[in-house]
DNA sequence: TCTTGACCTTCCCATGATTGGAAGCCCTAA
DNA sequence: TTAGGGCTTCCAATCATGGGAAGGTCAAGA
């Protein structure tokens, strides 16, 4: 399999396949004589592993810990579970802080009648009534 | 006032009042026989709109917008509260996409014991039991 | 008056993950 | 043989922010 049939196979583009091997995520792929990267079922099961962790929202040094733990037969499955609950962790407090972003400017929107005047309690909350 | 002093009056940093003023967000400051750049009540008070609105998640061009309302008199509060709300939806949107990634991982999380053992759901989940 | 330390200036680099594009080589089908 | 699509590498941009270097400026104290 080429680079394209491999981006198919595994949902990963081909740009980022070949980024990942630059950072050292993913092993160096063997290459045809022309210097065409080559891929087989490992290597896309491989693909297929990073992917589904990115859509997880992993970054990309966690994927790197969790891949060596996937090929690590005495792994301890509390070490997998601390990643994933960290990782847990880390997008609630951005939830939360994000949420408490939206809940701020939806009360500040409520409060604003949205018609042709110019009052506003969005902009007044921003920076004062008119601009200095 | 010095750009430390608007900084810190303001809540922004130097670095960033120079970025925000070198992308045309703010105009341009005065500046001294000496070239460095002077702040008034004014100024701050833009800065100040700047940090708050970047608090609430902004984007820059969206500022540049809520800026522009901000300066304008004959503005209708409804532009304000539109961006506003639009924000709030894309804030919303990244939420719900966080919350079913942390949803899916703590359901993984819970049906992993978490001891020495190597079995564990969510590397499964991730590409299966071990790496090809 | 001179020195010192804190400030300012511009310029470049790095982040993280991803996309886009350009220039040039390779492969296959017509 | 040619046309096209796919492959290669390299470079640039995203977005907002921080870090740092090299060099100029200012104010306080000796």
């Amino acid at each position: 399999m080429n680079i394209g049939d491999a981006a198919k196979a595994s949902g990963v583009s081909a740009k980022m396949i070949r980024y990942y091997e630059s950072i050292g995520l993913i092993p160096e792929a063997a290459r045809t004589d022309s210097g065409y990267r080559s891929y087989g079922a490992r290597e896309v099961q491989i693909l297929r592993f990073v992917r589904r962790a990115r859509d997880l929202g992993f970054p990309v040094p966690v994927i790197e810990e969790l891949l060596a733990l996937w090929g690590d037969r005495d792994r301890h499955s509390a070490d997998v579970k601390r990643l994933a609950l960290d990782h847990v962790e880390s997008l609630e407090r951005k939830i939360a802080e994000m949420q408490a972003m939206a809940d701020t400017l939806r009360h500040l929107a409520e409060a604003c009648c949205g018609d042709a005047r110019p009052d506003c309690p969005i902009l007044e909350d921003l920076g004062g009534p008119t601009a200095p």
